[in-house]
RNA sequence: GCCCCUGUAGCUCAGGGGAUAGAGCGCUACCCUCCGGAGGUAGAAGCGAAGGUUCGAAUCCUUCCAGGGGCACCA
């Protein structure tokens, strides 16, 4: 029996009250049925004759007694108690407990996978680095966060496109190419241009595509470093995003929304809107209508739209292209740019409410290593998984809240030692990787599921392992629904140690030339069960499950 | 000045209204005739402050304090 199974069986407990007079209001939300902290208040517990206390104005306890003589006769329920305020403290038969093994090895690599969010088109935008200069550690965690929020999205049933806005137009550009221009002709880079050794690279290898070059007018050299530099720098960001296991569905250019005219359309349909005014020679936009501080340019005095005006049509191609909800992760230092473009979303006559997400985490801090002290440049993405791995990496970058500012430690992410959260989650994976090859080699493959007793799986160890493996879909669900892939990190840690604890209670394989006990065929499918669950869960992260280390 | 994020154990962080607030590291004391000790057991130690909402608040609201980030006809 599931939580899921669970809930449903509490659900009709109190649809069956209903229908018997004993309740006349039912439950507005859906069943909360949580593992308690405590073993002693059992294997779930629900709050659920608390929640329906006041509007039925009956005493919670009261409603709880009701409901615990219905739930005492389901299959697979041992026993009900009624404790503190009115929880409902259930605890399940073994053989209920233990039929979730056989639930996770049938589902195999789909166990986790819910359709909690079925239906849904979900265009999932991150990174979109600018192709003026490498990944650096402040994408990277978009990379990481972005990659496993669309694994989750998916995993609850819903569609994604992974985007990649490719801001090949606008003011930064011609800054690049005049950057490299003056590299290349050894003249110092302007006040407000890009510095770093990568110009110097990517400078050097224009010219020995275009060895004339310097010899054209600056008018025709500028271009030739804008075009080709941009090629370059994005080649060289696919694939450090590629190495770091990470890849877009829809690589968009901005260049090309300007030219198929569609900016200028957006603008038209703002006027048409009614919410746009001239002044100063420019077109402005009255967000302030949407509750924005002050009213926004959308068309320079020199006839040049600006970024959000962009931003804007290329949130409605996204729309067209058939996105329920436009979901952009953003650094902390863009978070002036939500209040806007919702009011310009808004200007459209769309909800934001309903159709945009931008999603606002923290930046990194770099502690430890030898990066760390180095001034000026950033720490690119190819020298962080240089110095700890992509593993760990992802890991690092996945684990906190998006809420936090990471401070990344990388000589504790470096190391090989159980201080290092993601060894210690696929050590446990390796480990039950190992076992059940041992187990194969002295003649105790896994048995077929048809013949195994899983109700011997009834030691206190076993059912706390069952407990947490049961908890999986949710921790899945939640975190999609929340954006908040760290969940699954956090779970998966706890998951390794709950395992650890089974395994030393618990003998999986005979010693020596023993017989094997009746209980350790269900254990070895235990044991297959949870690996599946680390499997599961680190290919959400986009981090591997090893089978030795 | 205005806006956003954060403040939980010595350190790094979980905890999206429920019971006695958790984990890892560090510290103290233990467990190797035993399937991977990269493991496990036990212990000391904490919600920035003050109000409020609620049967119930680390969680929601208000104020204050502290740290970080942002407020362009740049992106």
């Amino acid at each position: 029996m599931t939580p899921e199974d669970l809930a449903a069986a509490i659900a009709q407990a109190v649809d069956q009250a209903l229908a018997a007079g004993q309740l006349s209001v039912g439950l507005d939300t859906e069943v909360v049925v949580e593992r308690p902290k405590n073993r002693e208040h059992g294997d779930y517990a629900t709050n659920t004759a608390m929640r329906l206390a006041k509007a039925n104005a009956r005493s919670p306890r009261d409603i709880a007694q009701q409901l615990a003589d219905r739930l005492r006769a389901v299959d697979g329920i041992e026993a009900v108690e009624i404790a503190g305020p009115g929880f409902l403290n259930i605890r399940l038969a073994a053989a209920a407990q233990g039929a979730l093994v056989r639930t996770i090895a049938e589902r195999g690599s789909d166990y986790g996978r819910t359709e909690t969010l079925a239906g849904q088109t979900i265009n999932l935008e991150y990174v979109s680095a600018n192709p003026v200069g490498p990944v650096h550690i402040g994408h990277a965690r978009w990379a990481a966060v972005g990659d496993s929020l669309a694994r989750l999205i998916v995993a609850t049933g819903a569609t994604v496109v992974r985007e990649y806005y490719f801001n090949d137009a606008g003011a930064q550009i011609d800054r690049f190419a005049a950057s490299l221009d003056a590299v290349a002709r050894g003249e110092p880079i302007p006040e407000d241009g890009y510095r770093g050794d990568y110009i110097v690279d990517v400078a050097a290898e224009v010219i020995k595509a275009n060895p004339e070059l310097l010899d054209e007018p600056r008018e025709k050299t500028l271009e030739v470093f804008a075009h080709d530099g941009i090629e370059l720098m994005f080649t060289a960001i696919r694939k450090s995003l590629s190495d770091f296991g990470v890849a877009f569905d829809v690589y968009f250019n901005e260049r090309e929304m300007h030219a198929s005219g569609a900016v200028e359309a957006t603008v038209q349909k703002l006027r048409e809107a009614g919410h746009v005014y001239e002044a100063d020679g420019a077109v402005w936009l009255r967000t302030t209508d949407f509750g924005d501080d002050k009213d926004r340019v959308i068309v320079r005095s020199d006839g040049r739209p600006t970024y959000f005006c962009a931003d804007l049509a290329y949130y409605v191609d996204k729309r067209e292209r058939g996105a329920d909800k436009v979901v952009i992760l953003l650094g902390a230092d863009h978070h002036g740019y939500v209040g806007r473009m919702r009011s310009l979303v808004s200007g459209l006559g769309e909800n934001p409410d309903e159709t945009l997400e931008i999603i606002i985490g923290q930046l990194v801090n770099i502690r430890g290593g030898k990066m760390s002290k180095r001034a000026g440049n950033l720490l690119t993405l190819e020298e962080l998984v240089e110095a700890i791995g992509v593993d760990a990496a992802r890991y690092a970058l996945v684990r906190s809240s998006m809420d936090t500012t990471i401070d990344l430690d990388l000589d504790l992410w470096a190391s090989q030692t159980s201080d290092n959260p993601v060894f210690y989650v696929q050590y446990a994976h390796a480990r039950i990787a190992s076992l059940l090859r041992n187990g194969a080699e002295l003649g105790f493959p896994l048995p077929d599921l048809a013949d195994i007793q899983l109700e011997l799986l009834n030691h206190e160890k076993e059912s706390e392992l069952l407990g947490a493996l049961g908890e999986f879909p949710r921790i899945v669900a939640a975190a999609a629904q929340f954006r908040a892939p760290h969940r699954v990190a956090r779970y998966l840690e706890e998951l390794a140690g709950t395992y650890h604890r089974f395994y030393d209670a618990c003998r999986i394989l005979p010693h020596g030339d023993a017989e094997p006990a009746p209980e350790m065929a269900p254990r070895l499918w235990l044991c297959e069960a949870t690996r599946l669950v680390l499997a599961n869960g680190l290919a959400l992260l986009g981090v591997r499950a090893p089978e030795r280390m």
